[in-house]
RNA sequence: GCUCCCAUCGUCUAGCGGUCCAGGACGUCGCCCUCUCAAGGCGAAAACACGAGUUCGAUUCUCGUUGGGAGCGCCA
């Protein structure tokens, strides 16, 4: 039986960090076992389905490059289906029709409570064997079994047990017509032939309802792998200030889908002390059975540094079109100033996100915008800066090829003759250049510069020494 | 309240009864390198929540305590 795995999240908002994990491991189990994964959108709350919500999880999925085999289906276009099966259900007498208002059940809940219990509905209608009417509170309902247990081995949590006395009877169809949830999913999954249930902690509990579901349809079980929850910074549940905010942020935040993959799989799943991953080893090592039981906190720290890993070892042409992307963002055309790939070159050990490269580049692309008053009071008006920097003039002027390596080699000489530190001439170099006195190494700011303009920024800083 | 789940350095984790006075990575700190900032190299501090068992021997197994989390919807 071919391993087919699916990510069915509800289209209700964006496709965050959790999500994204989830999303994932199932591609990666597909993957890792040569099946199908499936994208499922479970878009049976009609009130809080929108089709935004569905673009961006399908935009979020792709900038991830999580392609899925089969889908996006809806579980909208399959209402028929979940018609046919309740009928089925109703039947056989293991579904029944029940007419409490929610006022009712809300206070059997209060009761139930009231007890010690847990809230939940007494079952009232199970055998009565009401008979189909129109009433606005019909709603079909499950029989769950009365005894007995409930019990599979979830692939991370290992087995896990329920008491049926604890399940109460769940609805299968609101009164609107619509399936919910629990008879949704085992519907689509039994008809998809889904081998691998992967999803968050938090259907954990909804585990036995489903499976009881399963074995009234006859139907073979699925493994089962409940993820742990991903925690903010501060161990609290994952809210808007702390990365439960699309994943495409995190694109606009200057990331790289290779590195944020990188950081969600070692998010519960270790192999050894390897940290990076290529797509191809997470696809051979992964296996959803190695991934732990407990939930794991966001942090950014290493986020960026895995960011910066992949800035680094990822070629320049590659990095370039997404650098551009990001230089227009910060409101800087990327045609009036150096190639892409050299700025991407001599700044990538600098900044953990393209975000930052891209604000670090605005040197390049433009006038100084501010000059650093400290800077310049310390090497621009140094003794014998304005001397220096006109040797460095007139030896730039003199330079037959513009390269790093013949500006370096320039100013080296420079240092030589005048037998000064590099950083003597360096600094106040650096500082014509860029009105700071921080930028990569000093050939490479002052390449980066261009000839023409470099020569114009030397002589503005003089004048600016006066 | 009830049910279920979880518990190793600040963080992510390795560990699957002796190899652990607990290993790696991020972060932090120090040193080196150095034209600034980085990157890189070297080094340091830093953890088995607690209490009972089981065992010749527990970080590893069992139970309890404490602390976290999830669920208890005609939401998913």
């Amino acid at each position: 039986m071919p391993v087919r795995t699916r990510f069915a999240p509800s289209p209700t908002g964006y496709l965050h960090i959790g999500g994204a994990r989830t999303a994932l491991y199932c591609w990666l189990q597909a993957r890792h076992d040569g099946g199908q994964f499936i994208l499922r959108i479970e878009d049976t709350d009609r009130i809080r389905s929108t089709p935004e919500a569905v673009q961006a999880i399908i935009d979020g999925m792709a900038w991830l490059g999580l392609d899925c085999d089969e889908g996006p289906i809806f579980q909208t276009s399959r209402l028929a289906r979940y018609e046919e099966v309740a009928r089925g259900l109703l039947a056989a007498g293991k579904a029944y029709w029940a007419y409490e208002t929610r006022e009712e059940i809300e206070a059997m809940r209060a009761a139930a409570m009231a007890r010690g219990a847990k809230p939940r509905y007494n079952g009232h209608y199970r055998e009565l064997n009401a008979p189909l009417r129109e009433d606005p509170n019909r709603v079909l309902r499950f029989k769950n079994p009365l005894g007995g247990t409930v019990a599979f081995d979830d692939a991370v949590k290992g087995r896990v047990e329920w008491q049926n006395e604890e399940l109460d009877d769940l609805v299968l169809v609101r009164s609107d017509g619509y399936p919910t949830y629990n008879f949704a999913v085992v519907v689509d999954d039994v008809d998809m032939r889904i081998t691998e249930v992967i999803r968050g902690d938090d259907h954990v509990n909804n585990t036995p309802r489903q499976i009881n579901l399963y074995e009234a349809l006859g139907a073979p079980l699925p493994r089962f792998a409940h993820l742990p929850m991903i925690l903010g910074a501060d161990g609290q549940k994952l809210s808007k200030r702390h990365g439960a905010v699309s994943v495409m942020q995190y694109r606009e935040d200057g990331y790289l889908p290779e590195a944020l993959l990188n950081y969600l799989v070692r998010l519960g799943w270790s192999h050894g002390d390897q940290e990076i991953f290529s797509r191809r080893e997470m696809i051979d090592l992964f296996n959803i059975s190695d991934v732990n039981r407990s939930a794991a906190r966001f942090d950014v720290a290493k986020l960026n540094w895995l960011n910066q890993q992949y800035l680094k070892s990822t070629a320049p042409e590659v990095l370039a079109p997404e650098f551009s992307w990001h230089l227009r963002r910060a409101g800087i055309n990327p045609a009036e100033g150096p190639a892409a790939e050299d700025v991407i070159v001599a700044l990538r050990e600098r900044v953990h996100t393209l975000r930052d490269l891209a604000e670090r580049a605005r040197v390049w692309y433009g006038p100084i915008a501010e000059w650093d008053d400290q800077a310049v009071t310390k090497y621009l008006r140094a003794e014998g800066a304005d001397s220096i920097l006109r040797r460095v003039q007139e030896a730039l002027d003199a330079l037959p090829h513009w390269t790093p390596a013949a500006i370096h080699e320039a100013l080296a000489r420079i240092a030589q003759e005048l037998s000064v530190k590099p950083g003597q001439v360096a600094q106040p170099l650096r500082v014509a250049i860029t009105g700071t006195a921080v930028s990569p190494a000093i050939e490479h700011t002052v390449f980066l510069a261009g000839r023409h303009e470099a020569a114009a920024r030397i002589e503005a800083a003089l004048d600016r020494i006066g």
